[in-house]
DNA sequence: TATGAATGAGCCTTCATTCAT
DNA sequence: TATGAATGAAGGCTCATTCAT
């Protein structure tokens, strides 16, 4: 790897970070070749020459943002025993990102898809493992049980995202935040409640199977 | 009144439906002053004419919007006489004005307050008697039973309108609408359990009293 | 006259009015039909209806304003027996216009004039009774004098006017109007002396003639 | 250099030369950033690319133009050694300028302050210099004399503005220029007698300090 | 006489995008 | 790899002007 390349990267980087800054300050709207270039402190042409336009500069930084997030869901999840535990800690997580603006990333791309076409297909794939994760997560936490069969981890997945889309938009109904706090403590409520029709029955648990992941991942659907 | 001046109230109308509707298909980034005024077949200056600029416009739009949509929520929540089928109810209408695009409108907004300040007071006071009439709604359905002791009307109105706002991102995600769907299955599948912890223990039933309103509406808070 | 007509004057005045005022605070360029009909509390359309156009209405304005000024200075001119004194009475009038923003009107339109050839001849024929005036009240009290030999009225009636622009210019750059006190001090300082040169040599005095108007007038050229 | 991508400092002038020129012959009102554009040649988005906007660059073409103008005035006002040369070749320069339009492009700009109030203390502080210049170039002829007593540099330098301010709206009224020759005409006829006024009496003449400066500049005061 | 509505042109400004260097 | 220059297309907004009422 060269000087050159080096800077290169460094100047992919740097893009990366400010297009993700610019929509979280400016909204999608706000997101201008011009305004990310000035963020990152370089010319507005690299955008397009790194990235070819703004749109994949800001595919490219969800994905960045996807998979940090994705990783840290990851591990905090897997430490989740039971429902409420799950609960517990996707909670935790959810609000740090929250304040840290990487739904806000999401959530505007989604929308602003609505308007371009081209975005759409790109943003719906990469909603797919969040989707994914989430049914997983659940189904290793209540798949077999009762709940599971009142509220199949899949759909309860589509639930999350809703919420978690819902939430970003949410918080700017909300100055002070004391309406999303007690969302959250809404669900940390109901968890454990929910919890009790996790218990199964016995003899009727689910045997661990070839199959099972011992790090929470699932087979492709 | 002649073909070209028409009464202005009639311009006016045209022009509201027209920005509501550019809204839905285009969003708020799509929406500009010269795409509603194509949309409504008129002049773009009128934008500014008759309403100041396009966020008046659009704010108008959502007030109508919202007038109408609550008017058919209130009539039809007035109906429902226990959680599950207040449940049922808002979930037909809901689903109806999601493919009528009226939450586009209101989401879209939302989101586009990121970037516009001047536009989040007026969101922010417009969201707020959806939240009163929610909470209302669910008081009086589960107002003093042992669910309302866990999940409160008022935050249990957060949750919803966190749903509301997120279900229209989350369509985008959701081509074919099966998703959505099972969305609202999942709701209605889990209120006729919630419902059970409505069943207020016979002497804590809490009496009518005086301030109780027949039209379900409620006294502010 | 009827209420219509006395109706109908009243809002011409107005205009008048408005439209002096707006070019005084605002300048030409920011005098459009709609600030004046504003400043004037009326619709934008009369300004069409009564006078044609905001031209034509600055140059009613102009009429107005240089009518009423005319008459001032014409009375003081008057009582002014000597150079030293016709120095000394139009400061004081210039000084209260130049406050009053008489002379903005006049110079603003001056300039306009520069990119409105149809302007230029209605502000050039409004000029001509100003040059006029000042030459005869010039040639009254320095008439026949060594001084006027020198510098004929004429020729210092283009100086007065020439000043007369000026000034109002150079208020501009003169934000606590000491400096423009300043020029007036220097006018008054310079015409004492001045007048030493009208002293006319006994049997050189110009007798009066048969067209001498007692007035101050004078004949056109 | 290709024809398409200039230098681009070739491109900025182009566009203060065209600015210049489209002031002298639209005047303010009509000054547009697509009428320079077009004078220029290029795409008007250059005017904002380059200069940030109209006024800066009518400011810009404002700084050329004033230090083109003041290095000849520098130059001329140097050889004159007593008033009546001052005025003589003063004269001679700024007849070309107006003709050249030079004060034009300064007036202009000290008349549109009135409605901007950012460009008026760009406008102020450019003329302060001018006023500095006069001040000294006058000081050197008759400083120190009985004329600078009755009229103080600084106070001449004022009607000197005046009078350059002036002319150019002036000469508006005066469409075959024999009225402005006059005014020249009258200047250099007054300065002969008034430099009688500056033969010091001898022994009161004021000798060569140390601080003075042989390029007839002077210390800020 | 007065008004509100309407229009098309024009203005300032920003944008995405391209290109020579 | 990076930059500055350039362009044409929009976008928000204001204007003069006209017209029906």
């Amino acid at each position: 790897m060269t000087e050159k390349q080096q800077s290169g990267a460094e100047t992919r980087d740097r893009l990366i970070d400010a297009a993700a800054e610019t929509v979280r300050s400016q909204g999608y709207a706000g997101t201008s070749a011009r305004a990310i270039a000035k963020a990152a402190g370089v010319n507005s042409a690299l955008v397009f020459y790194h990235f070819g336009g703004v749109d994949p500069l800001l595919l490219a930084a969800l994905d960045r943002s996807s998979e940090q997030r994705m990783a840290a869901y990851r591990q905090a999840v897997q430490k989740a025993g039971n429902l409420e535990e799950l609960v517990e800690t996707a909670s935790a997580i959810y609000r740090a990102d929250l304040e840290g603006g990487h739904i806000t990333l999401f959530s505007e791309l989604v929308g602003a898809s609505i308007a371009r076409p081209e975005l759409r297909s790109e943003i719906t794939s990469r909603a797919e493992p969040w989707i994914e994760f989430i049914e997983q997560a659940l189904d290793r936490v209540i798949g077999g049980s009762p709940l599971a069969r009142l509220l199949p981890p899949r759909d309860l997945a589509y639930a999350a995202i809703t919420f978690y889309l819902g939430v970003n938009l949410f918080t700017h109904l909300d100055a002070d935040r004391t309406r999303t706090q007690a969302l959250f403590d809404l669900a940390e409520r109901v968890a454990p409640r929910a919890r009790l029709l996790t218990m199964r029955v016995p003899g009727r648990r689910r045997p661990p199977r070839e199959g099972d992941r011992p790090d929470g991942t699932a087979p492709a659907r």
